[in-house]
DNA sequence: TCAAGATTTCAGAAATTACTGAAATTTCCG
DNA sequence: CGGAAATTTCAGTAATTTCTGAAATCTTGA
């Protein structure tokens, strides 16, 4: 591997993330290249950079285009296929959200829910169904809560962020304020505590 | 393996789904299986009811305690260590969300922030650096609202989750009533767009 | 249509990870 | 203590995953 310290440096972390993650070393390697390449990369370029065998790379971009997190980018005159990531790391975000939630909380949420409909044939299985659909009700709630949220433009996302836990301290002045509000709709005073 | 149909479907799903992330199949296995048991097991029962051997067993248990997904409880009269999972799947959710933060993101965060110390040797890696840098804040945001948002009782956790998007109209709904009740507060007045 | 360039496929090699059985160690009761 | 029961360790094996090189396939411009 022949990078800038720097770079290198974050390809190999990434290589080494990857792999406590389902994904394999190289995979991670070569999107961690490509995130930080300044421009798009082709395979040829790749091999280069991280000192792994053409078809490794070949396999690793399908891998990598199969979760949507990169994109191809033709260079005029160039037969080569060119790759990047996108810019903005909150749709990055976003992708990787939705695709991991794809492939591990979807199937789980429809196997717990066919074994929830089996009737129980013994007491120790109607305790186990009663576990289950505790699990479900738990997974349904923060999947609808992420359905919800996940169609906020990034400057939403960023203001209820950055406001963290205080919301509820919101909700219950706003509760407050609403009651109050109330009684006289659009003819209010300011209360001593506002 | 032989456990009740749903249970043993359940089992083998999380063995499954464990290979997933990093987790091996029998760690998995062995967490599902108990979850959904009425009463703790000891490794031999984990032995029988999974099938595998009793070395396995034991470093399977080793791996859910340091994660801390398992507790150690003690029956009456028996020598044998017998482990149980938590009953509040809440509380689940936050030991997972604290463990994986502390064994993938907290090390990642530490890496970025050593690559941005760096004087940059280039223009390439200058332009690396901005990307990390990006990538650092996203996640440092991320954190800090985990850090806010996880200190919650449940309770207030699941109103935050049932409200959803919804929150930011409540924001909204808020800026305006509280501009309406301070007229003069700092000389602002409602713009038509609020 | 052809040929050079580019990419993908795939069978086997290499590397890694998971699992086992046997031996070692720990625990704790008499 | 002594020793039976329980657990852990660990070296070796099995299983799985990753990676490679060679061959097959696809693509495109002449």
């Amino acid at each position: 591997m022949n990078l800038p310290p720097v770079a290198q440096a974050f390809v190999l972390h990434f290589g080494e993330m990857g792999s406590r993650w389902g994904i394999n070393r190289t995979v991670g390697q070569i999107y961690a290249l490509l995130y930080v390449s300044p421009v798009p990369l082709n395979a040829e370029q790749i091999v280069e950079a991280l000192g792994v065998s053409r078809s490794n790379v070949s396999m690793g971009l399908r891998e990598l285009q199969a979760w949507n997190l990169i994109i191809p980018k033709h260079i005029p005159d160039d037969r080569r296929d060119h790759y990047t990531t996108p810019d903005d790391v909150w749709q990055i975000l976003r992708t990787l959200a939705e695709e991991r939630k794809k492939r591990e909380v979807d199937p789980t949420l429809s196997v717990l829910r066919e074994l929830l409909m089996q009737s129980p044939g013994s007491e120790a299985e109607r305790h186990a169904q009663e576990r289950i659909a505790e699990m479900h009700t738990l997974i349904e709630r923060l999947t609808t809560w992420y359905d919800d949220v996940k169609r906020l433009e990034t400057e939403r996302l960023a203001a209820l962020l950055a406001l963290g836990a205080r919301v509820t301290r919101l909700l219950e002045a706003k509760d407050k304020i609403v009651s109050l509000a109330r009684p006289a709709a659009r003819n209010r005073r300011p209360t001593p505590t506002e």
